[in-house]
DNA sequence: TCTGGGGTCCTAGGACCC
DNA sequence: TCTGGGGTCCTAGGACCC
């Protein structure tokens, strides 16, 4: 019997193989348990999914880089006196009830004694794209969600004793610790990670559903922030149980098409693929001022700066920007977006900063202003230019752009200030 | 003591075209 | 004079994630 299951739940009798509830289509077998429940299993050796998660990252790095940091609770984050936020913190911080994006002057005060680090994003950069190449060693399926977390497809039935060699791979050869999760979709195998950190492994099968995820809050789930927890609670919906035993067509009435996908995930239900190239959307530069910032000049000098950088990014991946977006925040942290749509992409820093100063010109409102910043979109892959070609172009700034992203690249940033007639 | 920075995806309304 | 849908592009905001 061959079925298309995409609902409810459904325990699974031991005799079958290790079960997916991925929806399968055409090659999903379904039967029936002793209790007449619908079983769907995966016949057609859909992968082991696996996510591997370093624990507390930017805070592991350091404490690897400082071995006297190990045992302490570490912040890594801005300055205080600048508004910095926590970016990450050990588990040791975390006893204290420090947790990331808490206020570094917050966390500080739980924590009087924490070590304060300042972010070496670069050092992290490099540590990564290590980890990464260990992985890829066990399969060219990795899907990088972020700095420090990738999905990763294997074999089926290899899931297990994958995970156990990638931990020992990257605790030998990095010397840090990464959280494993395992499962046969990427919702479980995240929620198993959660389930195993810090510095742990474990699996998390359909058939634990009921007795493992469904007793947890709602809030595990992707998806359900801060916001869509209290529209749920609202409705007494409290439990992934709770969420579970609601008919999907209600909560897509409540929250449109992300209430049908929670909906799925409460059953342990999820089709997404793991996705080895996603493009980049868009980009962004953004900064909040030390201090509440009250002439226009300080913006826009700022904005100067952050369309430079952005330029710099956008030209060093080899693509242009048709859409470009100012932001604004207030004092009161109101928060406005202003975009514009040019006629062709651009990737040059002049008219990245003269689409964003009009912008703000136009759009300004009311100062004081907490934050600036700029963000591109509508991306193009830009045309390589040939040195022949730079020199026929028209457009003088571009390549002046491109002659000061070579000088920045192979002599820092500070040159290219200075050949700006910028201070350094 | 307020609340970083870099992303993704979705929604909704208006303009415009067929 | 009144009244259609459908599709695409653009803009703005919101929720969420790491």
């Amino acid at each position: 019997m061959y079925t298309y299951v995409s609902q409810c739940y459904f325990p699974l009798p031991t005799s079958l193989p290790a079960p997916c509830y991925n929806e399968c289509t055409k090659f999903a077998q379904a039967g029936l348990d002793s209790d007449g429940v619908i079983v769907l299993v995966n016949a057609r050796g859909k992968p082991d999914i696996l996510l591997c998660d370093l624990d507390a990252f930017f805070a592991s790095v350091e404490q690897h880089d400082h071995p006297e940091y190990l045992g302490k609770p570490v912040l890594v984050g801005g300055r205080p006196e600048e508004r910095g936020v926590v970016a990450a913190c050990s588990y040791e911080a975390r006893a204290y009830g420090i947790r990331s994006a808490m206020p570094v002057r917050q966390a500080l005060q739980l924590c009087p004694h924490a070590v304060l680090v300042p972010a070496h994003h670069s050092r992290y950069q490099e540590i990564s794209a290590h980890v990464f190449s260990i992985f890829e060693r066990f399969t060219p399926e990795v899907e990088a969600v972020s700095i420090d977390e990738a999905y990763l497809a294997v074999a089926a039935g290899t899931g297990t004793a994958t995970a156990k060699r990638i931990r020992e791979a990257v605790r030998q050869q990095v010397g840090l610790p990464v959280s494993v999760g395992v499962s046969c979709n990427k919702l479980l195998a995240k929620i198993a990670c959660r389930l195993a950190k810090p510095d742990g492994l474990r699996t998390l099968w359909p058939e634990e559903v009921p007795a493992v995820l469904w007793p947890l809050p709602v809030g595990v789930l992707p998806d359900v922030g801060p916001k869509t927890q209290v529209k749920l609670s609202r409705l007494g919906i409290r439990t992934v149980r709770d969420l579970a035993a609601i008919p999907p067509e209600a909560m897509e009435a409540l929250l449109g098409q992300p209430g049908l996908i929670i909906c799925r995930y409460a059953r342990g239900l999820d089709d997404r693929p793991v996705e080895v190239h996603r493009p980049t959307k868009s980009l962004s530069e953004e900064t909040t001022f030390p201090a509440d910032v009250n002439d226009a000049e300080s913006v826009l000098s700022t904005l100067m700066g952050l369309a430079e950088e952005l330029g710099y990014r956008l030209r060093g991946r080899g693509r242009k920007a048709r859409t470009i977006t100012l932001k604004l925040r207030f004092a009161d942290f109101r928060t406005i977006t202003r975009s514009l749509t040019l006629p062709r992409a651009t990737d040059s820093d002049a008219v990245l900063y003269r689409s964003a100063r009009d912008l703000f010109l136009r759009h300004q409102g009311k100062p004081p202003w907490r934050l600036v910043g700029i963000g591109v979109s509508g991306l193009e892959s830009a045309p390589q230019l040939s040195f022949s070609g730079l020199e026929e172009n028209e457009d003088r700034q571009e390549s002046v752009d491109r002659l000061l992203d070579t000088l920045r690249t192979r002599y820092g940033k500070g040159v290219v200030r200075r050949a700006r007639g910028l201070r350094p």
